[in-house]
DNA sequence: GTCTATACACGGATAGAC
DNA sequence: GTCTATCCGTGTATAGAC
């Protein structure tokens, strides 16, 4: 049997995604984590703000180590955005269009309304983005180019993301991820094009 | 003294916008709308599903307006992109990071868990690319192009909210139109560099 | 059509037995 | 540390006076 907390918080890194968090009562989290309702409050006792910012916290690093994981595949940049985007899409047409960026829902639902989960959501961005750049820069990336291209890269996925879910097998993720390889392409090597039409998703 | 469903419709609106759908009550919206309580059932007997679905497609259509008018713009259509972010910049900037997309953390709430408003959020995104698609074809932008083009500004305008909004100043929301206009500058003339470091936004 | 009062469920939070 | 019972506010929805 793991860990309560840790059931926990998978149970509403799970409904937060989906659900958004207003959207999600902490009934609902103690049912799907098989844990007593009572252990919430135990584990957090801060409540649910407490436990959604360790939610946002914990699931942006596992978030940001499973996409970047990508940009040190054995490929050329390029391709490795590609199939970032490429598993990306995967994801979410296993899952129904559910699972996309864990934290994206509540960052919008939180940001003009809870400022110290506004602040948790931003430092997850933040963190993708210096982690991100070191990992281009890494690869040969300059500096200044690798802020910009690993921004875009986000941004295209958020983006990307909040299409996909909404209009389902018409948008094309991988599509989404044209601009950013171009990018890449442009920083990197001569641009490779024509490879938006290809990849089933 | 305007309608009392006009003012039911503009304050779910700007409520939505700001918070989610869930994170809205019926009774805050009719405060905000100075209208009684009953008057919502009225107007909209399907209860707070029906009031969203309404006010989805209202808010889409006034968005897309509000942001293809600048594709109509008099300069040439890679500067009508910049201006497009930076006016979204300039608004998000005056309602203090509240004011972006106005159906997008409704979008993302109901995608996994509301079937029928799902359906309506993807109608108006595929509205979006519709009508900005036949505006591109306008100026020129062949159509295949053109189908690109705005699905990548639309991705980069949802991607590029929901960083700004999370973590405002020091994200540069002008920045995220650059891979558009790089887009819009292959497929229309010759490309502009450095246009990303100007403009205060 | 306008507005108030209320029913009923569910939300977050807490107390306290075990 | 586990689990149940319960408090109280808020949520959606409805009834019905005016």
């Amino acid at each position: 049997m793991t860990n309560t907390r840790a059931r926990i918080l998978e149970a509403s890194t799970e409904l937060f995604r989906r659900q958004g968090m207003s959207g999600t009562g902490l009934k609902q989290i103690a049912e799907v984590a098989k844990a007593p309702f009572g252990s919430i409050y135990h584990f957090f006792p801060g409540g649910k703000d407490d436990l959604a910012g360790e939610t946002i916290r914990r699931a942006g690093r596992e978030y940001r180590d499973l996409v970047l994981a990508f940009f040190a595949g054995p490929d050329d940049l390029v391709t490795n955005v590609e199939t970032a985007f490429a598993a990306a899409a995967a994801v979410l047409v296993e899952t129904d269009y559910a699972d996309a960026c864990p934290i994206a829902t509540v960052a919008l639902e939180v940001a003009s309304t809870n400022e110290p989960l506004r602040q948790a959501t931003a430092e997850v961005f933040t963190d993708w983005i210096e982690v991100g750049g070191r990992h281009l820069e890494q690869r040969g990336v300059p500096p200044e180019a690798a802020r910009g291209l690993i921004i875009g890269f986000i941004t295209s996925l958020e983006g990307a993301f909040v299409l996909a879910r909404s209009r389902r097998p018409p948008y094309r993720l991988v599509g989404a991820g044209r601009a950013v390889p171009g990018g890449v392409g442009v920083a990197v090597g001569p641009r490779r094009r024509g490879c938006e039409a290809e990849s089933g998703l």
